[in-house]
DNA sequence: ATATACCCGACTATTTTAGTCAAGTATATT
DNA sequence: AATATACTTGACTAAAATAGTCGGGTATAT
């Protein structure tokens, strides 16, 4: 089980911008900068951060992005779900009645998974922006 | 955030091996068939399932697998790292002094994915086999 | 005018996962 | 002894996911 470099830095990046948070708009050059993410990655991962409403953008000369609402108001989850980083244990389509394997009834390890994907979106769920900021050691960027 | 066929299929084979467990050795052809699974990739499994000593095999006719100790002092942890299904969040090299983007610090994020992989690793530590076992309801496999 | 910086879709390269193949060895049964 | 079963091993291939790039836009402050 991997967490993703695009979901990685998508909490980096939302991160960083709550943290030098001002009334100013913030570009994403400085982002790059300073989180050491590629610009052109983090233009693809802040199309997809705005469509779900977590940041809004200044277009033009001194335009960049801002959070939408308070960094204490955004969820982990929120942000992963926005970047398409879903949580995904089971090998079964939830919905339907097959099994991973195609048969008609659940595999024998079905509700172990189901169990683990709840336990990590729940972290994901508890975890918001705003601990990040304030819960952080100053020996960190 | 997804977890692999390989991790799922080996928990999923050795639960069947828990299940319909005798004296006699199972072969891999009855648990692929039961379970659906390719019998070429489970040998691959076993493999790497043997020599974690998390099973004992028997060669020949009538051969097979069997579990090398108790269902319920196999844990999910124990089955995952055999096959290499690792729990990874961070970006970074646990045990180096850099960050996960090469500089020198860590990142604002990096204790945020080091709680969460204690916490998935935590749930993979508390459950075993033999949970599976005595939880499952008559409509599995 | 011009430079900055967001916007957007498509594209490519790399890595990982999933699964197969070929050629073997050990053992029970007939 | 012959045969069929079934584990052993390493290499190989195909497919999918990830990571990141490119080109050509549009909006806006100076
Ligand atoms: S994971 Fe749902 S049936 Fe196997
Ligand atoms: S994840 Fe460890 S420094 Fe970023």
């Amino acid at each position: 089980m991997k967490l993703s470099n695009k979901g990685r830095y998508a909490v980096m990046a939302l991160a960083d911008l709550a943290k030098f948070n001002t009334n100013k708009p913030i570009s994403l050059r400085d982002i790059s900068l300073r989180q050491g993410i590629s610009l052109l990655y983090l233009e693809q991962i802040f199309l997809k951060l705005k469509k779900n409403k977590i940041v809004v953008s200044a277009r033009g000369m001194n335009g960049g992005y801002n959070l939408n609402k308070d960094a204490s108001e955004i969820k982990i989850s929120e942000v992963l779900n926005a970047v398409d980083e879903k949580v995904k244990t089971i090998g079964c389509t939830k919905d339907s009645k097959k099994g991973c394997n195609g048969k008609s009834v659940k595999c024998i390890t079905h509700n172990l998974w189901d169990e683990l994907e709840l336990h990590i979106n729940d972290f994901f769920n508890k975890k918001n922006l705003g601990d990040l900021i304030k819960g952080r050691n100053e020996n960190t960027i």
